[in-house]
DNA sequence: TCATATTGAGTTGATATCAACTTAATTACA
DNA sequence: TGTAATTAAGTTGATATCAACTCAATATGA
């Protein structure tokens, strides 16, 4: 190692304890893990949980509007649905008002699938704030907002 | 829609407002974006970053300890690794005193170009520090590292 | 109306993610 | 010592992620 280019180790500890992208990069592999095993048993992943649960609004979303919700890129959102459209768990039609526009919406084997997935979402959750206690579940939902909120344009 | 299997807007409502899964997932895809965009230049992504100033510390981890610290899979550390060694910004050798183990260094190139990063990071930072504002970048850092310490253990 | 700009979505290519499984080295204990 | 259990790491296959780019539909303005 030169001195030349060397990096203190202070700088080191500075990026591992203030750098909030890779506190939170951590955070959602270890949550992601967490909710994909808790879901496994109905084929489903953390992801795509949140998708469909995302379906059952009132309105029937874009694409576009589901990335935004998502805070998802667009494309990502492209490949998670065929997926989901393969197993019949999502439709899509093309607006008719304005044909760039596809509608998305979630298929009664999907709801189906989602109501029985919720009461493990439930547990889940509510050990996990549990495990956090006290204000830090409201905090982080706080801050993760304001985060989220912060550039959810891809 | 059947009536049989409807879900409540109340529970579309409730796992959107509270879930820190999903919660985090959103940020970590904000965040993510940021600081790719920011690292472009050096053609490094957050990950990158994160894990060559990790390789800066005074002992050489292996895969699976430097895994651990990313809080994350084993396997996907591997296929990390094959994109920076064949950038030759990261080296690796068998200890010899268990060879099972590898040891990984980050090479004189990798920290040239980690130390040119380095003030990008900084001011991205501070600017993601003071958009956010207050306390909440101290209490995100608390809670996320609670989420995180909860279970890094793929 | 027609040409141009804008918008919504998809494709391609690279890397990221993890489960399930395999291989190699070491440790433990019979 | 020798065999079984454990540990570290890798491979494969599926999905996730996004940048760069393309295509099609709509909107805008001369």
């Amino acid at each position: 190692m030169t001195l030349s280019n060397h990096i203190p180790l202070e700088t080191v500890h500075e990026v591992r304890d203030t750098c909030l992208c890779l506190a939170v990069q951590r955070a959602a592999r270890v949550l992601a893990r967490r909710f994909d095993r808790a879901f496994q048993p109905f084929g489903l992943t953390n992801g795509q949980f949140s998708l469909m649960m995302a379906l059952n609004g009132p309105r029937s979303p874009t694409v576009g509007q589901l990335a935004i919700f998502l805070a998802m890129d667009r494309t990502t959102l492209t490949a998670a649905l065929k997926s989901l459209e393969r197993r019949s768990l999502v439709t899509s039609e093309t607006d008719e008002k304005d044909r760039r526009n596809r509608r998305l919406q979630i298929t009664d084997a999907g709801r189906a699938l989602l109501l029985a997935a919720l009461p493990v979402w439930r547990s889940e959750h509510a050990a996990l704030d549990a495990e956090l206690g006290g204000d830090r579940p409201d905090q982080l939902r706080t801050g993760l907002r304001a985060l989220a909120e912060g550039g959810n344009a891809p």
